[in-house]
DNA sequence: AATCTCCATGTGATATTATAACATTGCAAG
DNA sequence: CTTGCAATGTTATAATATCACATGGAGATT
């Protein structure tokens, strides 16, 4: 088993940051989106590219790469865990997709326009995932940071804990 | 090869959080530190455990498990997977080290007086790791986390980049 | 002291995540 | 055309992590 047993953390007009939306409009913004920004940067959204971020924008949560890549096995492009790698890379280069490294598993991006600096917050439960910006480096850590001369380049900032969904299931 | 072949980040009186300290002090006193927390908590400090922590005392900077295993394996103790991972589980668990998520290893803590929320500076040259307090709970994810109702239990803060020893490297 | 129980450890097997290396294809610049 | 280059396909393997079950040792109970 390589697919996730978990239900999706909702149904249709589902969560997006844990509120409320209609669904299938956000995935086709994004796509657009997307599309343009490569247009214009002269990067190629292949279509396994393509394919990978649209999964993984109907779902907001995290996939595996295993899981994606049955996914993609199953709408016809290769098979072998680097074909799953290599388009995860672009797109994470390119900042359509984030890896969440308590995961080891990867996330559409909701607001791809522009390079961000995101952070996360996971349910254990549902593993249901929302992407919020975040500005460490600005803050309590980038003091520290230049009082050491440490220069940071990337970071990652991820909560653990329970959705709002999850919390109210688990009060009933 | 499961050792890292990379040099340590530097020499005896190394750097803990980028600072130059004497090392073999700090190394007595945490592993001092953790005997007696576990004491008092009914905790028990195994050889292994002990050995675990004690090695990765030794470098200020991540181990992976398996780097971990063959140290033990060498020191005679057990040579398979759940004897570095049980004893590494233990001592996370109790704030002994902390996983680094984004290279999946480990380091020792170097306040492990009590609970925190830590935060890490991980050098992408020498892998060096320094360790420094977090609030994030407290900072702009805490208000977006209460706001969107999310209720964080732990947190991942990782920044990379490069630290004060290699950027002087790079630099000349 | 004998035995019981629990927790830790040892060990073999296996699951999950990720990359290396090389062949093939298809498109586009010259 | 053809040459070059980036993307994809495929095989193999590396690196990380867990499961399941057997063994052993320290303190508690009798």
């Amino acid at each position: 088993m390589t697919r996730d047993p978990r239900p999706a953390p909702s149904e249709s007009p589902a969560t997006l940051g844990f509120q409320k939306h209609v669904h299938e409009v956000c995935v086709e913004q994004v796509l657009a989106i997307a599309e343009t920004r490569c247009a214009r940067e002269g990067l190629r959204l292949t279509p396994v590219r393509r394919k990978v971020l649209e999964l993984l924008l109907h779902q907001h949560r995290a996939l595996g790469a295993y899981a994606i890549l049955d996914m993609l096995r199953e709408a016809g492009f290769g098979s072998q865990p680097p074909v799953a790698y290599r388009a995860l890379d672009f797109l994470a280069e390119h900042g359509f997709v984030h890896k969440i490294e308590r995961l080891n598993a990867f996330v559409a991006c909701v607001h791809p326009e522009e390079a961000h600096s995101p952070a996360f917050m996971i349910c254990r439960i549902c593993d249901a995932v929302a992407e919020t910006r975040s500005a460490p480096a600005k803050g309590a850590l980038g003091i520290v940071a230049r009082a050491a001369g440490f220069q940071i380049e990337r970071t990652v900032v991820e909560a653990e804990g329970v959705c709002p969904a999850c919390a109210e299931q688990a009060a009933s």
